[in-house]
DNA sequence: GAATGGATCGGATTTACGTCA
DNA sequence: GTTGACGTAAATCCGATCCAT
């Protein structure tokens, strides 16, 4: 059954918090409209290289949520339809056996075969020619159920990678082997890595018009300046210059006085800096020329 | 024919273990 | 017996790519 695009649960954002405040509107594309986007959706910029780092079972409160998350999913994924034979017992031991990074040079060399090899000796499941084999050796792509898929979401929602042991029980949850579930993990993650950078482009490609277009609204504010250097008096008529203020004592932002022109040198706005209205500052009124 | 998504491949990195001086 | 350096194997990840749907 194809899954709809819809429905992968694809959530990008733009860790630009103040940014957002900004110009909220172009940072947040969620493209999960049937799913929760509630806050601990999944963050795509918190990601992370190393597995130790964010380990998904490194906390109780991971390890409670995943365990949630399996008493929760387990009933309907009952008479789940799979794309290959249950696992049998031995099968079952023997994943079980290498679910240990750290395990014995013996678990180990069984777990090495699963990249390449099948459990019984045959080319991996990608292939699934031992389901149904239609004779040929054609890659015979398999196509993930809507429940399987989702259950596979969700769990990346949890945390976008796995340690073994969740490999495995996902993969036995979901009727997959363990290189499946890995796979798909993997793909998930480099999918949502390149829509992330594609949103991000889009993000830099704004700012840059923002700047350019701050900059041409500088240049002609540094071109009137100049004009009124020369005549002071064309300058009186002209609106005032939406720059801010600075005191040449203190060197703060200041709000002009309205009713005179200002003798302070003016500075470019640092969007940077404390917002002007945010600055009270009396000590301007001590610099006006007496009566 | 383009898009999607499962699978493969090759390289890099990390980790555990064995060997040896 | 202990320790540090070194080599090796396995696991995992990522990026690129293939290719069936």
């Amino acid at each position: 059954m194809m899954v709809q695009k819809e429905d992968l649960g694809l959530s990008l954002s733009l860790n630009f918090p103040a940014a957002s405040e900004r110009n909220p509107s172009s940072l947040q594309v969620n493209l999960t409209p049937g799913l929760d986007s509630s806050p601990s959706s999944f963050n795509i910029l918190h990601r992370t290289t190393n597995c130790s780092d964010s380990h998904p079972f490194s906390n109780s409160s991971d390890r409670n949520n995943v365990d949630a998350f399996k008493v929760e999913t387990r009933s309907f994924l009952k008479g789940i339809d799979v794309n290959r034979k249950p696992p049998t017992a031995a099968e079952a031991e023997e994943e079980a056996g290498v679910s240990s990074p750290n395990s014995t040079i013996s678990s180990i060399s069984a777990k090495r075969s699963e990249r390449d090899v099948d459990h019984d000796g045959e080319r991996a499941s990608s292939r699934g020619v031992s389901d149904d084999d239609d004779g040929d050796n054609s890659r015979k792509k398999l196509r993930l159920s809507k429940d399987q898929s989702a259950v596979l979401e969700e769990s990346f929602k949890e945390h976008n990678t796995l340690n073994p042991k969740q490999k495995l029980a996902l993969a036995k949850k979901l009727g997959l082997r363990p290189r499946q579930v890995e796979v798909w993990f993997q793909n998930r993650r480099a999918r949502t890595k390149l829509k992330q950078t594609e949103v991000d482009c889009e993000f830099l490609k704004r700012c840059y018009e923002n700047l350019t277009e701050e900059n041409r609204r500088l240049q002609k504010e540094i071109q009137e300046l100049r004009a009124f250097k020369l005549s002071p008096q064309l300058y009186m008529q002209m609106a005032p210059p939406t720059t801010l203020t600075m005191c040449p004592s203190c060197e703060r932002v200041a709000v002009p006085p309205p009713e005179k022109p200002v003798n302070h040198r003016t500075l470019p706005f640092n969007p940077w800096s404390t917002p002007a209205n945010q600055v009270v500052h009396r000590h301007m009124n001590t610099l006006r020329p007496r009566a």
